[in-house]
DNA sequence: TCCTCTATAGGT
DNA sequence: CCTATAGAGGAA
């Protein structure tokens, strides 16, 4: 290859298939991982300088790079994530680079503020404001002008006005860190012999490699005060850390406990920021002032230079799956980060997920095992609540005991929690006159009553109509019932059974992310009672004063049979029976259900989480599934339901051969249209040690290609094995 | 014939 | 991803 470094390969952030070739104009100097603007058709466009010119092919429209920012390079680890990532999701490089580049006001040179500063020239008019400011600048420090307008209460304009008549002078400094560093040594935990023990086996991996434990704990155990000190550790190493959790725990609390132990704020990073908080954050991370981090999965691509320690909290949480553009999971990339940056992982969960657990039974990851005098405590009491026999009356969905149980806890002046994993007031709604269904036009799925708000609700569109009074089918009047029961709906008969109770309903659709945060801090306060609650609710809350817990459908999504559920039902299951009791007391908590006899619900009633890890896995490894195989979900959708599944079936009749691989398909996707358009599921399934990604990637390449409105999705790993 | 809308290729 | 453009269909 010919040797032109005034020619270099430049991955521009958006789709493209890989790197472009640009003339590097003379007087500029760029190097791998250098962030540019490159013109790109008729725009200029972001992108990072990835290496030499990959084809030589001289080409006579080769452009000049526009620009290269005065920041520094991307490292050469997180170049090798994107290219890793890429390959993997089967997503182009260009996309994952998108990641990266999430902050395109970062990039340029902060600005400055403004401050103000004595001259020693006294102004011909004084006025009392006038002598205001300048006796609050008497220290001849220069005040940022917001701070001298805070501390004095005069209007801009006095300011402006001593600074014509040359009293003051206007100066511009460079903005203050968006966060001050964390000290590791602030306020060190004192922590018991249980965590002590804990730590010591994360510190024991070797700081400069790759390495990765589980935090495996009951909640409420202390596993947070753990992987702090572990932060502190590296922290004091000098490298960087970064602390992910599901977008929904990212509560105050947490950010108030880092803010505690290391004695300034964590730099966050989750979707309701402000861009310019977002250019702050990644500007600090990118040149070192941002020494921790935390945040939403997305964090996983922020620009660190030194990261030595990645930290998932509630590692088994579905939320760390990310299903929109790159389809990727947080805690395997997070593992692959690790890995490239010689860094340690500590993957923290109550109810660690199957594929985690099992790398640590292999001995892969290190298995720390967090118990205590506590844990024992704070394992509730559980009892199954057969709803076929012992369930409530027609038209209520609380059974009695669990009535009984709220009432007494209500009595003893703690607090009582009643878990629906459902928003709105009733999933469905039904004509009794003529059978009709309520149904999304654009999915297929059942349209929610939200009877607070008046309307119909699709959960999968948003697709929205008022609530009808007159059946649309029939037009048959006083004839919808609202079958089945959203939490509104637990609410209502909260509200008739338990009038007294201070009640408060959490869901997720009931505020912004600022709002409900403010709920659990008052719930935390104990202003509140009787929490009625979905999911949101099982997320990293401490209640100190709940006792009682009520799961009113602990089926959740064992009916469908996807092998997954029973995993996910179980975690969620843990999640929100660990709400009840605390430190000193034990809690109880109900399951209603219809499968007494599942596996699931006897793992939880007996307490035997082991046994039902050993079921899970045997299951798994029975059937070829994760982690024993791989899996890799196609997604065909159309606008027309048989356009979808005959080019599915064009595909599957295209699959190259390959042993060991086995296709499953087309059927149905699990949700099989979704905002108008029909989805269609093929699925690829093989051996642990077999390059699926690199399977299917030949397997689409090789296929007729896409046209019109068809779209191929690939899905490597889905969550959903069906 | 010209205009508007939409789907698609191409960007170094 | 974004944009220019080709091609289809509609009105004059």
């Amino acid at each position: 290859m010919e040797d032109r470094p005034d020619i270099v390969a430049v991955m521009v952030g958006i789709a493209v298939e890989g790197p472009y070739s640009y003339r590097v104009p003379p007087g500029m100097a760029v190097a791998r991982g250098s962030i540019v603007a490159v013109p790109l058709g008729p725009r200029l466009i972001q992108g990072v300088v990835w290496g030499p010119p990959k084809d030589v092919v001289a080409h006579s429209r080769l452009r000049d790079i526009a620009h290269a920012y005065d920041v520094p390079q991307l490292s050469e680890e997180l170049l090798k994530l994107v290219e890793w990532v890429a390959k993997y999701t089967l997503a182009a490089p260009g996309q994952v680079l998108r990641a990266v580049l999430r902050s395109t006001e970062a990039l340029d040179a902060p600005k400055p503020v403004v401050a103000y500063r004595r001259t020693g020239r006294e102004p011909e008019k004084l006025t009392p404001a006038r002598l205001r400011v300048l006796d609050a600048l008497m220290d001849d420090l220069a005040w940022p002008k917001s701070a001298l307008i805070g501390a004095t209460g005069v209007s801009p304009s006095v300011i402006d006005g001593l600074e014509r008549a040359g009293a003051v002078e206007k100066l511009e400094m460079p903005p203050p860190p968006v966060v001050l560093p964390p000290d590791p040594d602030t306020d060190i935990a004192t922590l018991s012999e249980a965590q002590q023990q804990a730590l010591a086996q994360i510190t024991a991996l070797d700081p400069h490699q790759f390495g990765v434990a589980l935090l495996d704990g009951v909640t409420g155990g202390g596993k947070t005060e753990v992987f702090f000190e572990a932060v502190a550790d590296t922290l004091r190493a000098g490298r960087q850390a970064l602390i992910l959790l599901p977008e929904i725990a990212l509560t105050n609390t947490f950010i108030s406990r880092f803010t505690k132990r290391f004695g300034t704020k964590p730099a966050e990073w989750h979707s309701d920021m402000t861009p310019l908080q977002r250019a702050r954050v990644w500007r600090g991370v990118l040149d070192g002032t941002v020494r921790a981090v935390v945040g939403a999965r997305s964090a996983l691509f922020l620009p660190f230079r030194e990261l030595g320690m990645l930290v998932l909290d509630e590692e088994h949480d579905g939320a760390y799956k990310q299903a929109d553009g790159i389809t990727y999971h947080a805690r395997d990339m997070a593992v692959v980060r690790a890995h490239l940056s010689n860094a340690r992982v500590i993957l923290s969960s109550a109810t660690p997920s199957v594929e985690t657990r099992n790398n640590a039974n292999v001995g892969r990851y290190a298995h720390v095992l967090l118990t205590s005098r506590f844990a024992e405590a704070s394992m509730p009491n559980i009892t199954a609540i057969d709803m076929r026999i012992d369930g409530p009356e027609k038209g209520q969905w609380i059974a009695p005991l669990l009535a009984r149980e709220v009432f007494a806890a209500l009595d003893r002046g703690e607090q009582a929690l009643l878990f629906l994993n459902r928003r709105g007031y009733a999933p469905l709604t039904l004509c009794k006159s003529c059978g009709h269904q309520y149904q999304c036009p654009d999915c297929s799925a059942w349209m929610v009553e939200h009877r607070f708000r008046g309307v119909l609700m699709c959960h999968h569109c948003g697709h929205e109509v008022r609530t009808p009074k007159v059946c649309e089918k029939c037009g048959d009047t006083e004839s919808l019932t609202a079958v089945g029961p959203g939490i509104e709906r637990i609410a209502e008969e909260a509200a008739a059974r338990f009038p007294d109770a201070k009640r408060v309903i959490l869901s997720s659709d009931m505020g912004s992310n600022a709002q409900l945060r403010e709920r659990f801090s008052e719930i935390e306060r104990g202003e509140f009672d009787l929490i009625i609650g979905t999911q949101l609710v099982s997320k990293g809350h401490h209640f100190e004063k709940l006792s009682v817990v009520g799961v009113l459908d602990a089926d959740l999504g064992l009916a469908h049979g996807d092998p997954r559920a029973a995993e996910k039902t179980f975690q969620i299951l843990t999640q929100v029976a660990g709400r009840a009791g605390r430190a000193s007391k034990t809690g109880k908590a109900f399951l209603q259900t219809y499968h007494p006899d599942h596996a699931v619900m006897k793992a939880m009633v007996s307490g035997d989480r082991e046994a039902f890890y050993a079921h899970e896995l045997m299951a798994r490894e029975a059937g070829g599934l994760p982690p024993f195989g791989r899996l890799a979900a196609l997604i065909v959708s159309a606008n027309e339901h048989d356009a979808a599944m005959n080019f599915a079936k064009k595909l599957l009749s295209a699959a190259p051969m390959a042993d060991g691989v086995r296709l499953f398909g087309p059927a149905d996707a699990p949700v099989a249209m979704v905002r108008g358009r029909h989805r269609v599921r093929l699925l690829a399934q093989s051996g642990k040690d077999f390059d699926l990604s690199g399977y299917v990637r030949f397997w689409l390449g090789s296929a007729e290609k896409v046209t019109g409105n068809l779209r191929v999705q690939v899905d490597i790993d889905p969550m959903s094995f069906m």
